[in-house]
DNA sequence: ACGATCCATAACCATACGGTTATCTAACTC
DNA sequence: GAGTTAGATAACCGTATGGTTATGGATCGT
């Protein structure tokens, strides 16, 4: 799997509640697949469905005690989508540099400038 | 929208390849549908329906310039996205620190220890 | 006023997604 | 060996997604 398609997976996984709160859940330490469905009103094999989808993007892997399938979360797709975004940090940043500026600028002149960033909807 | 909605269709917004490059290409500055549609080997329709899933997601803006539709990349979502997977960056930092302290046993004993950090399948 | 340009919308299609119920398998327990 | 427990798998269903072609609408140029 190429770059592009592993961050489909990995967005595409991240992209529904109920995986990101499995993820939560096993950010704490590993669980069973029983535990991680028990918080959902959802069936067991919804809970698998969403599991595969996860192992798949490579997100989560199984290991087994007798019966049980503990799943172990598996953060290296989380690190390359991290390392996507930080692409554009400075693009969300920015916003914080002109509200830096813009309070500069009231500060400097003690008169709330009024001027809401422009753009949005012409 | 609340913030997992929003989650939801900011990571489902990224999820696809022509859409993150629609983004990289906005982060360069404001484009046309026309100028954002090139590269693609796509019909004009398909890039428009990317372009209000972006829309949708709060990722895009549109101003108007005759019969143009310039558009406009908003980084809020991508600092959303950002800000959920920041509370799992210790779990993949975690792993060059144990490569660290792995490097650290390797130059003590001067004898590469081959301990594969476990986990992985059983 | 008329055609060209830029883009949106509608209708359609195939496939994927998120859920269900029912059933099957593997391993433990007694 | 029989029943029980933990999950996976199969078949199905409604809706969403990603693409297409065809058409419509706004604005520019002449």
């Amino acid at each position: 799997m190429n770059a592009a398609a592993r961050l489909d997976a990995t967005f595409a996984a991240l992209a529904d509640p109920t995986r990101r709160a499995i993820l939560a859940r096993l950010a704490l330490g590993d669980a069973t697949v029983g535990e991680l469905g028990e918080p959902f009103a959802m069936s067991q094999p919804a809970i698998s469905k969403h599991l595969r989808v996860l192992e798949l993007a490579g997100l989560i892997s199984r290991g087994r005690d007798a019966q049980r399938r503990p799943c172990h979360i598996e953060a290296a797709p989380l690190a390359e989508a991290n390392a996507w975004l930080e692409r554009y940090r400075r693009l969300w940043e920015a916003r914080f540099d002109d509200l830096d500026r813009l309070l500069e600028e009231m500060k400097a002149a003690e008169k709330p400038a009024r001027k809401p960033r422009a753009r949005r909807k012409s």
